[in-house]
DNA sequence: CACTGATACTTGATTACTCAACTAGTAGTG
DNA sequence: CACTACTAGTTGAGTAATCAAGTATCAGTG
């Protein structure tokens, strides 16, 4: 008889967090007309030195397919928040570069979700979130 | 110049978490031949008196829309895993059951998320869980 | 008891992905 | 230096969700 444990808690209540979690962002992210993934991408494009990773590399780092990462950067380089540069060492290789546009709509995005991510936080204790980051951390 | 705070590195790090933890979890489920969303509507309604609720219900507790939750039930109720009943004293609303065999799924299907879910909450202790899923609680 | 407004649900159109299959290029080995 | 196997990236087809609009029904009010 299927009795509800602990860790199957941990999944069905993380996969609930998140999907609350995520609505909030989305509404704020919507002003700025991004989405999450959007943000994601050109935060992690922000941390990299010169503003700039391989394709493969950023799918890693936001959690998407080869694929998924082509399908959201399309539409980004069309209005030019990041822009695609070739590899003259290794042809199969493309970079994308967050570009100074890009970097103006991050900052502003950014600022949204940092506001979205306090409210939200502002429900634990100093101590709280750091030992629910620590973790997090441990689980992945 | 933003900065990555905790409270930001919070919502990252939980979307980063979440996918991977489902990826696990749905690559578990495949073998059942359905999804963490369909297993999630049958977790619901195992757990509902009689096992049934109103597809409105079952949305809100899933964390679905309402249109999510037509779709999803419809290929359920074809290879009857769920079946749908109306209400005489309500015209609008119908009810959701968790059919025989769904509840056999179910129950398969729950021993494989669980172990899943065992895996990776191995990575805790039992203090440690417990308060990670108060943490969790607090935040929703 | 007709009207207004809300609720439950479904459907069409769109979005955001995934996987599998493909192209192109690279690197190591006999 | 040709062969094999791998890596990076794109594309076609399919899936899982959303929202907005529509249908049907109900409940409360003048």
């Amino acid at each position: 008889m299927p009795n509800t444990t602990d860790s199957m808690k941990l999944v069905i209540e993380l996969s609930a967090l998140h999907s609350s979690v995520l609505k909030r962002i989305e509404s704020q992210l919507s002003i700025h007309g991004i989405s999450f993934t959007e943000f994601l991408v050109m935060h992690q494009l922000f941390l990299a030195p010169t503003r700039t990773l391989r394709r493969i590399d950023l799918a890693e780092s936001v959690g998407l397919s080869a694929s998924g990462v082509t399908r959201v950067l399309k539409p980004m380089e069309k209005i030019h928040l990041v822009e695609k540069e070739s590899n003259p060492r290794d042809a199969r290789v493309s970079f994308v570069k967050l570009s100074g546009a890009g970097e103006v709509v991050y900052r502003d995005a950014f600022t949204s979700v940092e506001h979205s991510a306090q409210s939200l936080a502002k429900a634990l204790s100093k101590k709280q979130l750091s030992s629910f980051l620590e973790l997090v951390a441990t689980l992945k």
